[in-house]
DNA sequence: CTTATCCCCTGCCGGC
DNA sequence: TGCCGGCAGGGGATAA
């Protein structure tokens, strides 16, 4: 799933079902899923504390548990929170991560793919945020700002817009609709673009991860993969579509290592 | 320094 | 119905 716009999303519903409440107990299902310490460590780091805040950087949700070290959570392709109230008995709900909440309710974290990550950190200055650039939906950059990013670049502008070391939040589907709404084909490398197309760009953006984050906000914006899951973006998985701009199929070549979709049309 | 490729995993979908 | 290839919202490691 999540880009910016769940991640954001994510953040919130973990404020509202999560923070505040004492965490009772902590079952690591799956090993793998803390990065840089043993199971131990985070049931020793959260157990009988309360999460008293939640924060978003670029894709890594940050739950801070009073003076201790802070728990990263980057959701990758497939993870997610759930609130229900009782864990599951069956093993037909398998999830990597449980936590017990002390007044009742429990918070899984589903991972089909398992490619999540949890990582304890005593502080946040260091690795991984250290590396991030700056949060698109935080500090979204204007058009001189943009034109710093991409100064002297050859690499392709979509593969840009996703390194999260120059600017943080962005992925493959906000690449897509972002540049299909700019009109700037994805390939075009990064430094050759023209003021007038930065400044679209900067225009642009803020205003697709607001509409994103309004979807997903009323639960309109899910998994493609979910049962009944409809398509809701312009372009992204729409090849041999027509545009809706100027009736030109989309296409889709692999750009950046990751599927691409654009108007051949009217993206120059 | 770049850029490209492979890899990590499971699940769904469409075609045959 | 079953099998198979394609595809999937992430990034890290490695090679050139």
């Amino acid at each position: 799933m999540p880009e910016l716009p769940e991640v954001e999303i994510a953040a919130r519903r973990l404020r509202e079902s999560l923070a505040g409440r004492r965490i009772a107990a902590v079952r690591i299902v799956d090993p793998k899923l803390l990065a840089n310490a043993a199971p131990a460590a985070l049931a020793a780091a959260l157990e009988g504390s309360v999460i008293d805040r939640v924060e978003r950087r670029g894709k890594y949700l940050l739950l801070h548990a009073g003076s201790g070290p802070v728990l990263l959570v980057h959701l990758r392709m497939t993870g997610r929170f759930l609130f229900v109230e009782q864990a599951p008995e069956t093993p037909g709900h398998p999830f990597r991560c449980l936590f017990q909440l002390a007044e009742g309710g429990v918070a899984l974290f589903r991972d089909p793919r398992r490619f999540a990550r949890f990582e304890l950190r005593e502080d946040v200055g260091g690795a991984p945020l250290a590396a991030l650039g700056p949060d698109a939906l935080v500090e979204p950059p204007d058009a001189a700002r943009l034109g710093q990013l991409v100064a002297g670049r050859r690499q392709s502008i979509k593969a840009l817009l996703m390194d999260q070391r120059r600017l943080a939040g962005l992925g493959n589907i906000c690449a897509i609709e972002i540049l299909y709404r700019a009109a700037i084909a994805p390939d075009r490398p990064a430094g050759e673009l023209a003021p007038g197309e930065l400044a679209s760009l900067a225009e642009i953006f803020p205003a697709y991860l607001e509409w994103a984050i309004a979807r997903q906000e009323r639960r309109e914006l899910v998994y493609l993969g979910e049962r009944g899951a409809e398509n809701v973006f312009t372009i992204y998985r729409r090849r041999g579509e027509p545009c809706p701009r100027c009736g030109t199929a989309i296409a889709r070549r692999v750009l950046a290592g990751r599927g691409t979709y654009f108007c051949p049309g009217c993206q120059r």
